[in-house]
DNA sequence: AGCACGCCGACT
DNA sequence: GTCGGCGTGCTC
């Protein structure tokens, strides 16, 4: 007997395929199931969605319809709740069913024969090691008052909490211990664990495997990111989904894990946009892993010192209608355990031009003879943001995009940091011929190039001897994007910075993340100011979160700490962000945050989506959403909610053209997130035909981005 | 998205 | 004479 099967393969959601696809199969086949699938003239690995589908055969004529591909044999069904999430998020997210299925699948999976398959199926796994090895490790750890409490309270119940703890306040320790748990009194028990960033991972892994390894042997613990190859990532899928990794640990990308036995997700440094994937499905890994932990009963725990601002109303007392239970560990580990001191250094009291103010000079020349290690950063990589001829008015535009290209001294180019459009610097400017063409503004090489001349009297403490008696100059590195392009070179650079051989780091936001420098007493932000008069509402929210985990890197050490300090170079010394920031205040500083965005209507007060739009014209593009947004009124007008649903106009994006591609965007908000999801459903098929019809001519492609981080 | 088919410019 | 540009259209 011949039966129907619907299918998912690798359509995007603009295709006429967004749904599954029919096939006919000889034996009924388990949902999950993984299956090649021919499609045209390829032959494309599916996913099994429904046994029998109904509606959708009506649509295909019978004769049609081809027969199903080779069944990946040895391979497990996916779980009802792993299709169960992969169907919200491309629900909730607006995308196409089979794009967000196979997205969430190991690539490898797709390129494998059969054959090749089963080899990889049967490689054996390492034996466990004997289990009394617990005892060894447990007895080692020393958990603080606040750790305790916490990992009682974690216990105790079930459903997503917020764990609020400050820089050093032993969170990982937490995770670790949760986890530890877990797997001592459920043997088949399995964790997700989550950082925002790859950099983050091998740190991580490293005292996850120390920890478990001995007790559950090599393969209980597995990584899962973009970073890794191909064969890597299918050998910890296959170890996840056969349910003999205990712990998976990734970036994003880990809360699509088949996990069989999930129990628990743990995201760290939850306030990070890196958790928002910005290609394709849009979605946002933290936000499914609440979902992910409500569908699966398993526990989340979302980890920050400075929560993001929807997550810490969220976890508001349950009496206010918080959602998400709040614990909270402020203080830091260790006998003399303290914050570092905020100093704001008032810019305009500073001599006109300086990059660095003599008192902060001052200090870091100090730390440095005292041997201790300072950290410096500015959020712009290269020497200058913009090149400018002194007689015309010509500047380093970029030809392909709306943006200035970055002067990179190094190598003497000219960069667009949107395109990557490369070019030597000219020798005169372009448009008059004149022969002086200077920077403007600074980047992390031009600080690390100033700081080198600033510093070049002072020498290395302990560098001074009778057979050198000229010492040596200080070592100053750099760690950005650009001097960590290579593979490892960040590891590497790090390594320096640990062994001391390196006494100031100049660097981007990258140095600001979770890397633990032990020796730094000082960090320094050159210039933040940027972020508190931005448009983007969230500007002030990243800016606190920045400068409080800067500050963190301060003072690891337990010997030196009480000396630490974070310098803050700004002409906006008063600014209540600041203020906060000095008092190590964070519920101080949200409570602001909530209160200007609850009077202006902003989320978590409202939920947005935009449209956007691509075309060759900036009149095409809006077109486009113009049209949309007509159509959406007058066809849609009948919904519950609608009323409730605010369409604004569009608008060119802030970074207008990329690429030679002119981009816009139109943003929809209602205080109402059933109502908006409502919208958004109906609006699909009306964006489709729009994109159809004459105002869709020219377009190059449109996207919906539901709850966008920046507007 | 792939990948075909399809119709017009500079090369072995 | 062919290789190849990317414009439309289809894939259960």
């Amino acid at each position: 007997m011949t039966h129907l099967v619907s299918v998912l393969v690798q359509t995007p959601a603009h295709s006429q395929l967004a749904g599954a696809l029919t096939y006919r199969s000889e034996l009924p086949l388990t949902p999950g199931t993984l299956v090649r699938v021919p499609l045209g003239s390829r032959e494309l690995l599916g996913v099994v969605w429904e046994p029998e589908p109904q509606a959708a055969t009506a649509e295909v004529p019978p004769d049609k319809l081809r027969d199903i591909g080779p069944v990946l044999s040895g391979l497990p069904p996916l779980s009802a709740h792993w299709r169960q999430l992969v169907a919200f998020a491309a629900s909730y997210y607006q995308r196409g069913l089979g794009e967000v299925a196979l997205a969430a699948l190991p690539p490898q999976l797709r390129e494998l024969s059969e054959r090749q398959m089963q080899r990889r199926l049967g490689r054996k796994t390492a034996p466990t090691p004997p289990i009394d090895a617990q005892a060894t490790v447990e007895a080692s750890v020393h958990l603080s008052a606040e750790q305790q409490d916490v990992l009682a309270r974690l216990h105790a119940s079930q459903g997503t909490f917020v764990l609020f703890g400050t820089t050093g306040s032993g969170k990982t320790e937490v995770y670790l211990q949760c986890v530890m748990q877990l797997l001592r009194t459920d043997p088949q028990a399995q964790a997700i664990v989550m950082v925002p960033e790859i950099n983050l991972t091998p740190q991580l892994q490293a005292r996850f495997q120390e920890r478990f390894a001995p007790v559950y042997g090599e393969n209980s613990v597995v990584a899962l990111h973009s970073g890794m190859t191909h064969p890597q990532r299918l050998r910890s899928w296959l170890a996840a989904h056969s349910g003999a990794a205990r712990v998976v640990l990734g970036t994003r990308m880990a809360v699509f894990a088949s996990v069989p036995h999930l129990k628990l997700i743990v995201v760290d440094e939850e306030h990070d946009p890196s958790y928002k994937q910005h290609e394709g499905a849009r979605y946002s890994a933290r936000d499914l892993a609440v979902y992910r932990g409500r569908l699966e009963g398993a526990r989340v725990i979302l980890g920050s010192a400075t929560p993001s601002l929807e997550s810490w109303y969220h976890s508001r007392p349950a009496a206010e209608g918080g959602r998400y239970l709040r614990l909270a560990m402020p203080s830091r580990i260790g006998a003399d355990a303290q914050l570092p001191l905020v100093r704001r250094v008032d810019m305009n009291h500073q001599p006109k031009r300086a990059v660095f103010a003599p008192p902060l000079l001052a200090a870091i020349t100090e730390r440095i003879a005292r041997g201790e290690q300072c950290m410096v950063f500015l959020n712009r990589r290269g020497y200058a943001p913009v090149l400018q001829c002194t007689a015309c008015d010509w500047k380093s535009a970029c030809p392909h995009c709306s943006a200035f290209r970055v002067f990179h001294k190094i190598d003497r180019t000219l960069r667009c940091h949107h395109c990557g459009y490369t070019e030597p610097v000219p020798r005169a400017c372009p448009e008059c011929g004149n022969l002086d063409i200077t920077p403007i503004g600074r980047g992390t090489e031009q600080l690390q190039e100033h700081l080198t001349e600033l510093l070049a009297q002072v020498r290395r403490p302990g560098s001074v001897t009778p057979e050198r008696p000229e010492g040596l100059p200080v070592a100053i590195a750099r760690i950005d994007a650009d001097s960590t392009r290579l593979r490892g070179s960040l590891q590497s650079q790090l390594a320096q910075v640990h062994s001391g051989e390196v006494d100031v780091l100049v660097g981007t936001q990258m140095v600001a993340k979770g890397h633990d420098f032990r020796r730094i007493t000082l960090v320094a932000a050159i210039n933040p100011d940027g972020a508190l008069y931005s448009s983007d509402f969230r500007a002030p929210e990243r800016l606190f979160s920045l400068l409080m985990q800067a500050a963190g890197r301060a003072g690891r050490d337990a010997t030196i700490r009480s000396r630490s300090e974070m310098w803050i170079q700004t002409f906006h010394p008063q600014h209540p962000l600041f203020d906060a920031l000095k008092r190590h205040d964070y519920p101080a500083f949200a409570a602001q945050q909530l209160q200007d965005r609850r009077n202006a209507g902003l989320p978590p007060f409202s939920f947005q989506a935009l449209l956007r739009a691509d075309a060759r014209t900036q009149e095409v593009a809006q077109g486009f959403l113009v049209a949309a947004s007509a159509a959406a009124t007058g066809q849609l007008s009948h919904l519950p909610g609608f009323d409730r649903v605010t369409l604004y106009p569009a608008v060119p994006m802030g970074m207008q053209r990329v690429a030679n591609v002119e981009r816009a965007q139109m943003l929809v908000e209602s205080p109402s997130r059933v109502a908006l999801q409502t919208f958004l459903n109906h609006w699909h098929a009306v964006l489709h035909a729009t994109r159809q019809s004459p105002a869709g001519k020219g377009l190059l492609r449109w996207a919906v981005d539901v709850d966008p981080l920046a507007i």
